[in-house]
DNA sequence: CTAATAGTGTCTGTGAGACATTATCCT
DNA sequence: AGGATAATGTCTCACAGACACTATTAG
């Protein structure tokens, strides 16, 4: 016990390359609202391991040349892989930690750290394929097959590389609990967006139907969650109806009180 | 713009060696209540950088030999920091990832990245010094002058060393957090414990006076919190009253409702 | 006895959810 | 006109918090 401790200490103050190589990379689960369902940013592989396969966007943070922040990192490759600059149109897509992923062989080559953002954002263009990958789309997550146990059903066809299955899924579930008690479904809208659209922001990271009507008189009776822009839509609703008063996002950081989901009933046991 | 790409795919598959030196540590914000109070496990430095300063425990994932998982590795520190097994006491501490710190700078060394790891542990043995630092100390978190934007006090003797200030103010407000709708302050107990007892770690960690009555009432209207051993304490209060009944923690992992804090007047804008 | 503590009872205000209703607009 | 939709109103149940109260024990 007493040796491998003081090895241990005497290597603190020595390159890391003297020690093991370990290697860090930022993995991005970037989501948006696409015809009222919730899509997922992917690139397919092009080459092994995994060739073939769907990934999260990411890469190898740049460690001590450019040396970047590890935000900075998952900024640089959603900007990459989106085509978007990070001071334009990616300067309102909400970025958070979400988690760290290190067990030794999910990468076969080497040992791999991954620091994994999620990503809330509005509406974008298609990504530029061919940039850094074989394809780039946004993927519906129906269409994943997820598990509850961050795995993908037998006979799925866009099967997921690494753990990337454990990795989404999580940041499913960060989604749906963050919507509950943070403003962040406005991440999704546009600066300027209607209560039914919020509501839709709801139902599409939840998968379920929501009350229109309580929903609406919830939302404004949060203190800071919505604020009016006084103007309404244009036209109304889709199959008629009267046009929408419209909103922005307020100043709060926390909904208080929360917008709970209505599938708690089974309480997680 | 296409030159760095191709040269990121093209190492993508070598040695990291090659790319760019980064170094993983694991560092824990291992938490108990003593005497009422919240403490944190720190040790002292006994070298530089910050020799003499209070650091989290951690240090450095092991990497290619004997290659460990991140929570392994975190466990293994609380360990050695401990004195404690980890099949003995330690497995009841609970584990769980805080977030990764990896600003450039952070370390004065070398690029280092830290994933942090966050322990609620019941009542354990001080710590037992020069094993892997200086000293080694179960410490009052209000003897560490934390400031919300997770600075010290100008002031505060106990200086905390890197960015762990940082790290620490985090842990404390997920633990704050986490009592609020999930079962984790039985963590902070013995196997068998009091509504009494469980009411001093919410008020050790939220820091404020809960309403006795009211908490009792509300933890045990909580389905799955708690359940009854139907046995009581041998004794009753220190300075009176009846004796207190038992409970174990129950098997839910979400409470519902949740138990909100008192505090939440100010509703972060 | 006295003080402190465990546990229960009661009341009130707030909010969530079910449901109904009105007003507006598209086709 | 007819149907869909935005927004508001009403009712009921659950719960949080304030307060009062009883029972039990240490000193």
């Amino acid at each position: 016990m007493q040796v491998p401790e003081d090895e241990r200490r005497f290597l603190e103050g020595y390159d890391p390359r003297d020690y093991d190589p370990v290697a860090v990379t930022v993995d991005v689960v970037a989501l948006t609202i696409r015809d009222k369902a919730l899509h997922v940013l992917l690139v397919r592989r092009g080459r092994p391991p995994f060739a073939g396969m769907w990934a999260l966007p990411g890469g190898f943070v740049r460690g001590v040349r450019d040396a970047e922040d590890l935000p900075e990192a998952a900024a640089r490759e959603l900007a990459e892989e989106t085509g978007l600059s990070t001071e334009g149109a990616l300067s309102r897509v909400h970025l958070e930690q979400l988690g760290t992923y290190g067990a030794p062989g999910r990468d076969p080559r080497m040992r791999v750290i991954s620091v994994a953002y999620l990503a809330f954002a509005p509406e974008l263009p298609d990504p530029r394929a061919g940039s850094d990958a074989a394809d780039a789309a946004w993927v519906p997550i129906g269409a994943l097959g997820l598990t509850e146990t961050g795995d993908q059903l037998p006979g799925t066809t866009r099967r997921l590389a690494f753990d990337h299955a454990r990795i989404l899924s999580d940041g499913l579930e960060r989604a749906r609990s963050k919507l509950e008690y943070t403003p962040l479904a406005t991440a999704f809208c546009a600066p300027e967006f209607t209560i039914p659209e919020l509501r839709a922001v709801y139902e599409a990271v939840w998968g379920e139907e929501l009350h229109a009507g309580n929903f609406h008189r919830k939302v404004l009776s949060v203190p800071g969650f919505v604020e009016s822009t006084g103007e309404t839509t244009e036209r109304g609703g889709r199959r008629g109806g009267p046009r929408a008063r419209l909103y922005r996002a307020g100043d709060a950081r926390l909904l208080h009180p929360a917008l709970l989901r209505p599938s708690r009933e089974d309480d997680v046991r």
